[in-house]
DNA sequence: GTCTATAATATGATAGAC
DNA sequence: GTCTATCATATTATAGAC
């Protein structure tokens, strides 16, 4: 809110993510996170002086800036279908074609400050909320919408950690694949 | 392999894997481990000189015991829904009904060391071989029994990260209650 | 086999020069 | 706004008493 941040913002936030998104919370250290940004530590403390919660929580904040673009064509775009084809291709972006781990994941694990927990249980609830929209305009009940909703965001995450488990982007690649099928009644799926 | 361990160590095993399980290998810090097993570091280091990481690697062969037992019903069982069922119950309270995270999940961040990481991904490829074999038993061709695995692992990953970030185990009970559906071609479903 | 004590290093964080 | 230098603490790890 307020202004709207520099592009050198936009650019450290960025890195910062990256490190907490693959190392988590406790494992995304400040030097870690000094080397990724090219800013030694006094200067992430200069920007941040509330130090690693205030960093997370700003990662989280880009982050959750990123989902009203990636979500954006739930909205904008008329055809339900097409809509989630578009979302579906915005968030392969958003995660390297499944090189980069969700902070949903690895920020919420046992260390991070109970603010941060909150926040990326907010930041899942607002894509389950842009989601089920998209499936409740495609013509499902307000139960099935919110079922297709979670059983997405599941095939997202799982997908995530068994690409990532096994290095090998397919599976996150053919859950992108199936999200029409999984959001839309009649979609044909696959 | 040698002599089998005693109930003590079994004991130890279970609360340094609680630890990994719900911080991940870097969050894992010796202080954690040492409250959390009621043994001081110095005597952990006693028990395994490799230190943490023969921990972690001790950690995963112990999760690799439970999952012999996990997967026992999938061979021993000759009804494949059935058998897919009691697995389903065995992963549940491994689980602790989603309270407790995956190894493979937060054991394969950054900072994990590589032998760590490969030895989880030994764990996940066991453990989609033998769910493709009950699939394959169930009647499924060799490529279908694979992809129903895979997409099995999926399920009860995503459904561990939703409900951690949710704060709420419906969804790994779904995901639990739906292992027949995803595994058996003839299933019914729910 | 577990403990106390301690070392060496890494971490989160601050002060102050430029 | 970024840097060097530094602090207090937490970390992994070891030595040696019991």
């Amino acid at each position: 809110m307020g202004r709207a941040p520099s592009i050198d913002d936009d650019v450290l936030l960025g890195h910062l993510a990256e490190v907490f998104r693959q190392a988590g919370y406790e494992g995304a250290s400040l030097t870690a996170l000094s080397s990724a940004s090219g800013l030694h530590r006094a200067s992430l403390y200069h920007r941040f002086p509330t130090g690693k919660p205030g960093m997370a929580a700003a990662v989280l904040d880009s982050v959750e800036q990123a989902f009203g673009a990636i979500l954006d064509p739930l909205t904008a775009e008329d055809d339900p279908s097409a809509a989630v084809r578009e979302m579906a291709r915005r968030v392969g972006a958003f995660y390297a074609d499944g090189r980069l781990a969700c902070v949903l994941d690895t920020m919420t694990l046992s260390g991070a400050p109970d603010e941060i927990k909150v926040r990326a249980a907010g930041l899942a609830t607002t894509w389950l909320s842009a989601m089920a929209g998209v499936a409740r305009r495609a013509g499902a009940t307000e139960p099935d919408a919110a079922r297709r909703a979670r059983a997405a965001l599941v095939r997202i995450e799982g997908s995530l950690v068994v690409t990532r488990v096994l290095a090998d982007p397919a599976e996150f690649q053919l859950a992108l694949a199936e999200l029409p099928a999984i959001l839309i009644p009649s979609d044909p799926g696959r």
